[in-house]
DNA sequence: ATTAATCCCTGGAGGC
DNA sequence: TGCCTCCAGGGATTAA
């Protein structure tokens, strides 16, 4: 499933394959695809259109056109294939075709059908319904450790859904968010309000640190996920709890548990992240 | 106001 | 072999 290591390496990709190219006309497979607006008029409108920067925010890859910004999220398993030739035998679970006026087809397969895409205004994307609302970027420079502290004293809802609902920092997903959960010896159901200031600035450095070393290892590939070139990732074999049930943990040889939380599968290891029933004081 | 549940989708795995 | 059920889950939406 892409997150954020995983969409920068899209991103990447894409960036070399696809921009400074020419729209010359754009199929809609599946309409559901498309957000806003209909589908004719996403096909209609980018037609002339040339890509010219290729950016993400969070999850989300955000094509800038000449005149328009188009969002894209990948969700589970959308993907995209460059071709270089038109006549390529199509796959099943292609949705979006964007062909080119230099005979080269961009192809958005999603065996899900989960993914999105939007067409807004030129520079109007981040402000989106669905990115104005997004936290900082996990790196030293957007991510600051006060404002975080802040936020997460303001809720007392488990600490791993609130870290996946995008607004207090962008980009974990189910994988790196048990992975950073680990890093930081937190319990993925410890509710937010009652984690320690130490704990914080652990969870803090592990969110950015896990994500800097997976978008490094240009992402991880567990079921289907490649990059825009078709190339795997390499963080899977860096994971410490994620689909290792069963296995020892690497820092103290306790097996891996797998749990339910929010309805989702939650890796963690139950001798270094354990639950607590209440902050412990803290001195000074 | 926060938080929890539901929905969208299909392929793969496991049971029998 | 084949049919059935269950599971994977990000984010929008709806409900409590």
């Amino acid at each position: 499933m892409p997150e954020l290591p995983e969409v920068e390496t899209v991103r990447r990709g894409l960036e070399r394959l696809v921009l400074n190219k020419t729209v010359q006309e754009v199929n809609v497979l599946w309409p559901r695809i498309i957000e806003s607006p209909s589908a004719e008029d996403f096909a209609a409108l980018l037609i002339g259109e040339t890509i010219e920067k290729m950016e993400r925010r969070g999850k989300f890859l955000i094509f800038r056109f000449s005149h328009y910004d188009m969002l894209s999220h990948l969700r589970m398993e959308g993907k995209y294939e460059f071709h270089e030739h038109a006549q390529d035998a199509l796959d099943k679970h292609t949705h979006v075709i964007f062909k080119f006026t230099d005979g080269t087809e961009l192809r958005y397969l999603d065996v899900r059908k989960f993914g999105r895409m939007s067409l807004v205004p030129s520079g109007e994307a981040l402000l989106h319904r669905s990115l104005a609302k997004l936290g900082p970027e996990p790196t030293q420079d957007y991510f600051e450790l006060a404002p975080f502290q802040q936020k997460l004293r303001k809720y007392h809802k488990a600490i791993k859904p609130l870290l996946l609902e995008q607004t207090l920092v962008v980009g974990l997903g189910n994988i790196y968010v048990d992975e950073t959960l680990w890093q930081a010896e937190i319990h993925p159901e410890q509710p937010a309000d009652t984690l320690t200031n130490k704990e914080i600035e652990r969870l803090h450095s592990a969110i950015i640190d896990v994500l800097d070393r997976a978008v490094k290892a240009g992402g991880s590939t567990i079921r289907t996920y490649m990059n825009a070139l078709g190339e795997a990732g390499k963080f899977q074999r860096q994971l410490h709890v994620y689909g290792r049930t069963g296995e020892p943990c690497e820092r103290c040889g306790t097996l891996i548990v797998k749990i339910k939380v929010a309805q989702r599968g939650t890796h963690f290891c139950p001798n270094c992240q354990k639950l607590r029933n209440r902050k412990p004081r803290e001195h000074k």
